[in-house]
DNA sequence: ATAGAGTGACTACTGCTGTAGACAAATTGC
DNA sequence: GCAATTTGTCTACAGCAGTAGTCACTCTAT
């Protein structure tokens, strides 16, 4: 997630960008009947933030033919992922243990989860074994 | 955490907002020292912020003998806690599965982190079972 | 042919974040 | 007493995020 890495986005590009990720391809249009109605915003803010996605690197357009589609640059679950990796990285100081922490204090986790993760250190401890 | 929620947080404020919370308390002088010299920055760049993270209400600031002591507003695991919420809640839409997705994939869990990971999901068995 | 609708680019503004110099006042060391 | 050092405030700038109006062009309906 090169792009990434030299940019940041803001809380609304993210949203939009979340939006675009769930629904694409999306037309401008939709964006702004969808996203920019739901969140108030005037049509040209969004044309702007889409634009401004898109030169960033975060999405793509398909523009042959009017109406443009909009779409990720990657799929939604890197998009994601890139995002989590970052926050991890610059807030927690890349370590994950203060959010386990937190999604178990809030109970937010639920037994699936859990389960994925104790698996998951099973296997690490397999392989330290190793 | 009222003020986080009107204001959000730069990169670098976070940071420093984070290397006080470490350390409190802090005088400007080894916040310059210390967290200003590691990131090559001037003496009145870590000034400023250290006074935004003030009047954001973020910090908190003993001045009654110069040199100024400064400690975060919140305890530590509140800050980040807060953090965090603030993060899962504006990117994840609330849900925890993409991070735990995320864990399982990036295979970055140090054995340290592992172990204090294990205790937390013990915890969490506990408290299902009562 | 023309009005209305849809589309995308251009432009511009505010406040914030990151950055840092200049300055005055207080303190310290000689 | 004075120079040097330390401290905290004031000020200012660039770029970005958020915001949104205007305009020209294309398409559609009449």
């Amino acid at each position: 997630m090169g792009k990434e890495e030299k940019t940041r986005l803001g809380e609304q590009e993210l949203e939009l960008l979340r939006f675009v990720t769930d629904r694409a391809p999306v037309t401008a249009r939709d964006a702004v009947a969808e996203f920019g109605q739901s969140k108030g915003l005037a049509r040209t803010t969004v044309l702007t933030m889409l634009e401004r996605l898109r030169k960033k690197g975060f999405l793509l357009r398909e523009d042959e033919n009017p109406p443009a589609k909009y779409r990720p640059a990657q799929a939604k679950s890197e998009v994601i992922q890139g995002m989590i990796a970052d926050f991890v990285e610059r807030t927690l100081g890349g370590s994950p243990v203060p959010f386990v922490a937190y999604l178990v204090q809030s109970k937010s986790i639920k037994a699936e989860e859990a389960e994925q993760l104790r698996a998951l250190l099973n296997e690490l401890e397999r392989e330290d074994a190793d």
